[in-house]
RNA sequence: GGGUCAGUAGCUCAGAUGGUUAGAGCGCGUGCCUUAUAAGCACGAGGUGGGAGGUUCAAUUCCUCCCUGACCCA
């Protein structure tokens, strides 16, 4: 039946389904069963008694042409219920059930749901406040032998009428039972502390064979259903403690739960269980946060299922990547209450990317700390407004990152933790601070700088493992204990607030800016085809107001440091060779002119230089009709008249292509230094490896080489530079712009 | 059939209280950097923001309907 085909009506089976049942209510209609436990017809159906229930459909359906009650018939395409593991079609059967009456209770319910926070929070107002608000009773018994048997004694009198009795206590039981002695033996029926006798069981089987009697004299026995075992899991809080037996004091404290996480699945489950026996029996909630877990899904969004064959084996995961990385990845790569879509390529990148990056931090900070005894608690520490500008900028960045974590961890927003956690560890902290740090660590002509940038590379990973600690427990802590030669556990240490006075949003501001500057020179550079190791003479960078021009002179160094480039040269916003453009602010036009912004738009993005300065001057500007004022426009350069630029973020660059002999002259012997290091690297030989080199090149090489000797020497730890032309030994075989250059190394 | 959530690049995911040029990582192609890194950087290819309407000067974002997936219920 669809809900277009007529009347709609085809029969009611009470026995069969909600509405069947309310309208059976209604109606008085009488409840019964037509078939049996075995699928087949019972007696009462003497047309069709002991057929199949399925296999008898054509004798029905003869039966109803036969006696001229088919009106049409017709085969049609429905869902189905069907057995999850073996995949054959379910019989619906009704059986007898033990309720409790949990609608009685609903109200209460729904107003202690509102006092718990879900994490995402629509689900409990949603999908869980909606199972609330229609809520069923609770069918708890279940026609099984193992299980918690239901404290239910019951005898049918001479009538066929069945008497219940429900015991409520273990003294009502010992009170009332016939026959203890003969199911418990020697046990004590009186004894106070009965219920901490081992040799108690009141399961079953010996359980069942109490007899009890009834007031009227009957003999009773428990009825043979035990517990729907869902109501086990939603007794765990107190029944974990032997509460209330002892114990008393534990669960109190940690009842309702701080915290509870389990799959979107258990909405009926463990969810609803808890909280409705939390209210029951303490009209409180049982727990007070609660994460709700998307599930994991196979690669297609398709449910994993052994038998299907797209399972993933958690433990092969666990061997192959260790529990860490893939606690992380479940946490880090989908939002909480999200599907996901599991995907074994992304742990391997979890591994490489976050994992390596950290163990690799670590690793740097050890091998150089240990090249001058760094001793973090001994040494003559600065405190951070006196150390390096880097130094400073990566403590504020940590605290910026601390502030935020704690937020989110407050708010039980543990994936976008996670996700600032992974960016600063690869971003902030390896990718920039040890690139920008790499010279100045290992340089020991300035100790105590040097020392510094170790206590601040020290500080920072510390606290970035306690971080990294409850999302990655093992790692963090191996990590932890190798950097703390005590036995203190990064899980057992202080996780303290950030520090207010450590950030410094303007330098995180400059830092930015920095890093756009050389994001733009590098790709200028690749445009071009001039390589890094090439110095160039200067960039150009045009400022519109002063502010601009002090924050890039104190990032001058470091750009210029990492782009290779000699001079950064501001270009003032009053100069005639930079080109101002404006765009709109639709924020502040939308609203002022309607209907006519287009209009605005075309003659904002139309405006010239000059135009931008006058309006810059007078504060407005009318042109067609309009007046534009400067809170309607952002204005940005993006072209110096005559040079090649690049642009980001508002920032604009322009890169000195031209090369002159002493450019040329300096990018050779970087090329060569380079060609050194490589074959370090090559050959494994150790950092502070004291070595000869033997080249083998053309005169203009060599005379450069020979110019800049100390300095070469210098960067590559070596004592001689000697000419090998006209001999043979094992050379790496290079060119430097295209000329021969081959090396040999010699250790001494 | 009812409900909840989701649908953005080949894949995994960001973002936007509505502002016009939607981002990142992975993967692919090309170059580069590096004696901590299985890493990193730049360039390139890759998008009708599930579909159709509507509201609005402006919709991927708000509304309606539909489609697809997951889950809960029937």
């Amino acid at each position: 039946m669809t809900i277009e085909d007529g009347t709609g009506i085809v029969h009611i089976a009470p026995a069969f389904g909600e509405d069947d049942y309310q309208i059976g209510i209604k109606y008085n209609l009488p409840v019964f069963k037509a078939v049996e436990r075995n699928g087949l017809f019972s007696e009462e159906i003497t047309l069709f008694k002991g057929k199949n229930f399925k296999e008898a459909d054509p004798e029905i359906i003869a039966e109803l042409k036969n006696s001229g009650r088919l009106y049409r018939k017709e085969m049609f395409v429905h869902s189905y219920p069907h057995c999850w593991r073996h995949h054959v079609p379910l019989m619906y059967y009704a059986a007898d059930s033990w309720f409790i009456r949990t609608t009685s209770y609903k109200d209460k319910m729904i107003e202690i749901n509102n006092t718990i926070k879900w994490h995402p929070e629509s689900f409990g107002s949603g999908r869980f406040g909606k199972w609330l608000e229609e809520n069923r009773d609770w069918a708890i018994s279940r026609n099984r032998f193992w299980g918690t048997p239901l404290p239910v004694w019951t005898y049918t009198d001479e009538n066929g009428k069945e008497h219940f009795e429900c015991i409520g206590s273990l003294k009502e039981l010992t009170d009332r039972a016939e026959n203890f002695s003969d199911v418990y033996g020697d046990l004590d029926p009186h004894d106070k502390d009965l219920i901490f006798n081992d040799k108690l069981d009141l399961h079953k089987p010996y359980i069942d064979d109490i007899i009890i009697k009834s007031k009227e004299g009957h003999e009773m026995r428990r009825v043979k259903e035990v517990l729907d075992c869902w109501f086990d899991s939603g007794s765990m809080p107190f029944a974990q403690y032997h509460y209330p037996f002892e114990n008393k004091k534990i669960f109190e404290k940690n009842h309702p739960a701080d915290f509870i996480a389990e799959g979107l699945d258990q909405t009926r489950g463990w969810f609803y269980t808890l909280h409705a026996i939390g209210t029951f029996l303490f009209n409180k909630p049982a727990y007070r946060n609660l994460i709700v877990n998307g599930l994991i899904l196979d690669k297609q969004g398709k449910k994993m299922s052994k038998s299907l064959g797209n399972a993933v084996d958690p433990f092969e995961l666990m061997d192959n990547y260790g529990a860490d990385v893939l606690r992380f990845y479940l946490i880090y790569s989908s939002p909480v209450g999200n599907s996901k879509l599991f995907n074994e390529d992304d742990l391997k990148e979890t591994q490489n990317k976050f994992f390596d990056t950290l163990i690799n931090t670590v690793r740097f900070f050890i091998i150089y700390s240990n090249l001058t005894d760094f001793e973090y608690s001994d040494s003559k520490l600065k405190e951070v407004q006196e150390r390096d500008m880097t130094d400073r900028w990566i403590i504020s960045k940590l605290n910026s990152l601390k502030k935020e974590y704690f937020e989110y961890m407050d708010d039980y927003e543990i994936t976008k933790a996670a996700r600032i956690i992974y960016d600063f560890t690869i971003d902030e902290l390896s990718n920039w601070y040890i690139r920008l740090n790499r010279k100045r660590l290992r340089n020991p002509e300035n100790e105590k700088d040097r020392l510094s940038g170790y206590q601040t590379l020290f500080e920072v990973i510390i606290e970035l493992l306690k971080m990294v600690a409850p999302v990655s427990p093992f790692i963090s802590e191996m990590l932890f204990r190798t950097l703390n030669d005590d036995d203190k556990s990064v899980h057992l240490t202080e996780f303290t607030a950030y520090k207010k006075d450590n950030i410094d949003e303007e330098l995180e501001a400059e830092m930015k800016i920095a890093q756009d500057l050389v994001y733009l020179v590098r790709s200028i550079r690749v445009r071009n085809n001039l390589k890094v190791r090439q110095p160039l003479n200067q960039i150009l960078v045009p400022v519109l107001n002063p502010r601009d021009r002090k924050l890039l002179m104190n990032i001058k160094d470091i750009v210029l440091e990492e782009v290779n480039v000699k001079e950064l040269k501001i270009i003032e916003g009053d100069s005639d060779i930079i080109v101002k453009k404006a765009k709109p602010n639709f924020k502040s036009i939308g609203p002022k002119f309607g209907k006519d912004v287009k209009k605005v738009q075309q003659i904002i993005n139309g405006l010239n230089s000059s135009q931008i300065s006058g309006l810059e001057k007078d504060g407005k500007l009318n042109s067609g009709g309009f007046e534009i004022l400067m809170e309607d426009i952002e204005i940005f350069t993006e072209n110096i008249e005559g040079w090649i630029v690049e642009s980001f973020n508002g920032i604009t660059v322009a890169l000195d292509t031209k090369l002159d002999s002493r450019l040329i002259e300096e990018g050779i012997v970087r090329e060569f230094i380079n060609r050194v290091q490589n074959y370090r690297r090559t050959n494994d030989f150790n950092v502070s490896d004291r070595i000869e080199i033997y080249v083998r090149t053309s005169d203009s090489i060599r005379d450069v080489l020979k110019k800049n000797e100390d300095y070469i020497m210098n960067e590559t730890l070596s004592e001689k530079i000697l000419n090998a032309n006209g001999h043979e030994y094992d050379f790496m075989n290079t060119d430097i712009n295209g000329e021969p250059c081959d090396i040999y190394l010699q250790l001494i």
